[in-house]
DNA sequence: CTGAAAGCGCTTACAG
DNA sequence: CTGAAAGCGCTTACAG
């Protein structure tokens, strides 16, 4: 049996086999009242026959209020788990109040955001929750004043009035770094994400913070930060570590560059010897040897609550913009508990 | 400054402010030639002030093939790395052909798969992807069969004639239980997902068709398999192994299984006793002690690969259905390669 | 080069 | 209880 791809059917269609008029078809399918069941039975029939199934966008099109039914997510890169809890808790949202989700990753490109957004926004999504890199973005912004619901997640903007969810990002690294400094190191790298991500910025701040209020300089080789593919880190991690003059604790702003850092200490044997905090959680950190302390986030809640807002916009709220701040608290595992190394080669030392 | 979420500008809005025929606007804003450079600017200038953005569910209603721009994806669980790497891997297809992904996660429920199903369809998607639970329920057959293109994941179907692109997942279970036979070991368990999902139950019966071939006989309280949630699976392994007369190997057949397994094994210190081996691979399994040996799939090639016969059934091709099945192989770690232990008591000797 | 008419698949608002 | 007309925002197919 070869398919041949036939015409969808349509309403027409259906009131053509019934022999009725496509009006009463149209309310046999919307469960209207008031059309006798002779002829319910056999646009029933007729439906079934065919394989009838309305199309939303025509119908949409006409209805008043006219809602898609469909909300955009802008992210990251979904492949992240970090991205894709957060999707799942928005997914949950959307689909009790009967809402699918466009996603689309930006990879942290201007360039590809925009172009998720005003696809989105060509296709007429109710709303979106956005992880952005340009806030500020005309599309975006004209949008936003149009009336288009848009919540910002893990991110603030500013000229742009919206509401938004995010973590504490640098309160969470003021905390790892502390972490860090009470026990005992004074010599700490940063490692984190481009800082053209916000919450990449806000974490670097939060461990300037930190290390000025102990009193600390921190000397600008100690900030390493950059936008790499996931599985770059591991290189870049390992040769830093090489080097002559090793910090004696690193803090790894980001699940990724966690991962590469752990695999380089492992594979250098100095996870015994060097300190690490990491911010966000990431799997089996607690398996370890030791066990990688880190400053999670709770992404499923804010993906939850970003979409309880944007629903909350759909339906017509129209309260001030609401921002609401996660805090974030060290999971100490070992890893960030180690102290500074006696036998570390200083960098004085190594000089000499 | 308030603002008042005012009715979306149309061509016909557009047309009035630039003073001219809603069509030439039509022109204007679809590149076409044959306009006076005049009426451009005098278009280009209205629709910038009023920040007007064309509909396209309007335009795609009207024109000829009427695609949409937008695929579905139907999924398990966009929460489970496994899946997110597939949805990067479609959207990454979909992106360079001008396409969007919605995605969906059914969570194994047919009910919930069959109302993605239906959104989707009703939204007039161009062509699904889908992880079945059901893969011959009406609703999807009868789109089929009236030629809406789908590419099913990680599944076979019967009675069902579309492409699909799998894992070899039988084979990479007998693959995983020879590895621990070739260890010496002959009192496996196995621990599962629900088998009504295509994938758990292709790898319980690789699991199966292994022993048979080893000349083992399996006792039914080897066989452990069921829904649960990812969280569930730790305490279930642990209860498991506590009993008397614990197997000398497991083969955990799902990434979270396999994680709640190691937690259990560490948490009972058990992890060098007892030889585990995983379907599916999770981060950090290189790293923790003894490494975590796995069969991992390659979700990224799996999607980008269903993606890209999706796109060309959207296209036009008409081949017969396409089959396509990815090799598992053995990914050994250490845990995977651990000799039975010579001092567990064994079933007999506990229970006198 | 520009525009008025018809139609995509449906719903709304009116008639009978 | 049933249906013919108008319209959602746009494109196609024809006129001028």
């Amino acid at each position: 049996m070869v398919v041949t791809p036939s015409r969808r059917p349509t309403m027409r269609d259906v009131a053509r086999r019934a022999g009725v008029s496509f009006k009463t078809v149209s309310r046999v399918v919307n469960d209207e009242t008031g059309v006798s069941s002779e002829l319910v039975g056999r646009v029933e029939k007729a439906v079934t026959q065919l394989g009838y199934r309305p199309d939303d966008r025509a119908r949409r099109l006409r209805q008043r209020g006219s809602h898609t039914g469909t909300i955009g997510f802008v992210l990251v890169d979904v492949a992240n788990p970090f991205f894709s809890s957060i999707l799942r808790g928005i997914e949950e949202v959307a689909r009790h109040r009967g809402s699918l989700v466009l996603a689309g990753s930006s990879d942290g490109l201007v360039e590809r955001e925009h172009q998720l957004v005003g696809a989105f926004i060509a296709r007429r999504v109710d709303g979106l929750v956005v992880v952005s890199v340009d806030p500020t973005a005309s599309v975006l912004r004209q949008e936003i004043e149009r009336g288009t619901p848009v919540v910002f997640l893990d991110l603030e903007t500013r000229g742009v009035r919206a509401d938004l969810v995010r973590s504490d990002h640098r309160g969470g690294a003021r905390a790892a770094t502390a972490h860090l400094l009470a026990a005992g190191h004074r010599d700490i790298a940063f490692f984190g994400d481009d800082p053209a991500i916000f919450s990449a910025k806000e974490r670097r701040a939060g461990f300037r913070q930190a290390m000025r209020a102990a009193g600390i300089d921190v000397p600008v080789h100690r900030i390493v930060t950059g936008a790499h593919p996931p599985d770059a880190w591991r290189g870049i991690m390992t040769d830093y570590l090489r080097r002559p003059d090793p910090p004696t604790a690193i803090f790894t702003a980001q699940n990724f560059v966690t991962l590469g850092a752990a695999r380089a200490l492992h594979e250098l044997s100095l996870q015994h010897r060097i300190a690490q905090i990491g911010f966000d959680d990431v799997e089996l950190a607690d398996l370890v040897e030791p066990g990688i302390s880190v400053v999670p986030q709770q992404p499923f809640v804010l993906g939850g609550r970003a979409a309880e807002l944007l629903f909350e916009r759909i339906g017509g709220a129209d309260h001030p913009a609401v921002r609401e701040i996660v805090r974030c608290n060290v999971v100490a595992r070992g890893s960030g508990e180690l102290p500074p190394d006696p036998l570390r080669t200083t960098g004085v030392a190594a000089r000499r």
